[in-house]
DNA sequence: CTTACGATCATCT
DNA sequence: GATGATCGTAAGC
């Protein structure tokens, strides 16, 4: 850590967010996911994500209205949905589209940067491979709950940034993981060949 | 390498 | 009472 205050990441900002979701996705790989803890600076490269949409998508939680849980997504672009699923796992979504709609992007996997020792310490794992290769997993590893439901992505412990200048890959898709609705929908995305997508594509 | 299952709880039926 | 945008462990090939 250290360069991060030497001017290296910028944050995105609304007119990111603003584009369509499925641009967001897949403009979202590559970026870098930055959580302040405790004096500490956790950042994870962003290699899988996923699009649920307001319409035509089954598998979206803004499918049946608003409630207490996913207010958030039919809220302001930019912020972080965040929600407890499985009796054990936090999942971060960034809300994308218009104000009154319900779209996401969930964030699957991250490739770790920075703060590796507090992500393994978190984790209680000692592999990399171990630390972020799953929605679940990173929420951990970066210490993501409830707490930051709703948080702006431009200006709070949590963030999303990019820097001067992005490496070259190739964008993977298929279909989601883990969902039983929706399949037909080829909205995941992640960057081909990198170890820390979740699961292997099955070309 | 692969598949199977229990954990555990908010939300929905 | 059942389900789920998951994970870790165990067991099978």
């Amino acid at each position: 850590m250290g360069n991060l205050l030497t001017g290296e990441y910028s944050v995105l900002t609304t007119s990111f967010y603003r584009q369509p979701t499925g641009v967001v996705a897949r403009k979202l790989l590559g970026k870098y996911l930055i959580r302040s803890l405790d004096g500490a600076v956790l950042v994870g490269r962003i290699v899988e994500t996923e699009g649920y949409y307001y319409r035509g998508d089954p598998a979206c939680h803004a499918l049946r209205g608003m409630t207490k849980r996913n207010e958030v997504m039919f809220g302001q672009c930019g912020h972080a949905y965040v929600y407890f699923t499985y009796g054990n796992h936090y999942l971060l979504n960034v809300v994308t589209g218009k104000v009154g709609r319900g779209e996401a992007v969930l964030i699957r996997a991250l490739e770790p940067i920075e703060g590796l020792d507090v992500m393994c310490q978190r984790r209680g794992r000692e592999k990399e491979l171990d630390l972020t290769t799953g929605p679940g997993k990173l929420t951990e590893a970066l210490a993501i709950d409830l707490s930051l439901n709703g948080s702006d992505l431009r200006s709070s412990e949590l963030m999303i940034a990019r820097k001067e200048r992005q490496q070259n890959f190739t964008v993977g898709r298929s279909a989601r993981i883990g969902i039983s609705n929706g399949k037909d929908l080829l909205e995941r995305y992640y960057i081909a060949g990198n170890r820390y997508v979740s699961v292997r594509p099955r070309d």
